[in-house]
DNA sequence: CCCTGATTCGC
DNA sequence: GCGAATCAGG
């Protein structure tokens, strides 16, 4: 496969969206992530717009030839790098809710919080949150079992093959994810495949 | 172990 | 220009 202009447009709209190199490259079809990193270097944008993405492997471990193309050879007045503080479309939160309690052992120094909505994250199709009277006791029993085993993974830690089942309340510090192996094809580890998928018909009498 | 992007270098 | 191999980090 090569580069042609629309593959390239489609990179450009996902890097800058925030997707990673590899869901680009599933996306595309026919190329590797590091094709696409690849890609993204030689086309000059790896540096994505907007700042907080998914950006949270931007370590400054080796930036000494690439992330340089700065034309500062002579001049350089005192401006500061500049930082883009208001980015245009923010969607993917990092931290819902839940200012968590400081230890507030050490200095008195509480981090500024501004106005900062409690936003809670409704941009993606979350799992239906099981309304417990629909569903059988022992379905219920499965996943409390499969809840203590839960990985408990944030939401910056789901991947595709991680469970993206919630479990507790999304407005407490009680909230994470699953995160255990998923089905195959499916968002959910086997529990709570189990419990999300059911068919309509076994729904009404289970067996007892 | 899973993942992320960054860099190098032969092609 | 391309991207696999490798590196470095989470």
């Amino acid at each position: 496969m090569s580069w042609t202009d629309e593959r390239v447009e489609t990179l450009k709209k996902m890097w800058s969206d925030g997707q990673s190199a590899s869901q680009i490259a599933k996306e595309l079809g026919g190329v590797t992530r590091n094709a696409v990193i690849g890609k993204v270097h030689r086309l000059g944008l790896s540096n994505r717009t907007g700042g907080t993405a998914a950006a949270a492997a931007t370590t400054g471990t080796r930036a000494d030839t690439a992330a340089t193309p700065e034309p500062a050879a002579a001049a350089e007045p005192a401006a500061e790098t500049p930082r883009p503080s208001a980015p245009p479309k923010p969607e993917k939160p990092a931290r819902p809710a839940a200012p968590r309690p400081e230890p507030a052992t050490m200095s008195a120094n509480p981090p500024p919080s501004p106005a900062r909505k409690a936003i809670i994250p409704a941009g993606q199709p979350l799992p239906p949150q099981p309304s417990a009277n629909e569903i059988s006791p022992e379905a219920l029993a499965s996943v409390r079992e499969v809840e203590k085993k839960a990985r408990r993974l944030g939401l910056m830690e789901l991947t595709e093959r991680t469970c993206k089942w919630p479990i507790g309340d999304p407005a407490t510090e009680d909230f994470w994810f699953c995160g255990l192996s998923v089905q195959p094809g499916k968002p959910y580890c086997e529990a709570h495949v189990g419990v999300a998928f059911q068919p309509m018909s076994s729904r009404r009498d289970r067996r007892r």
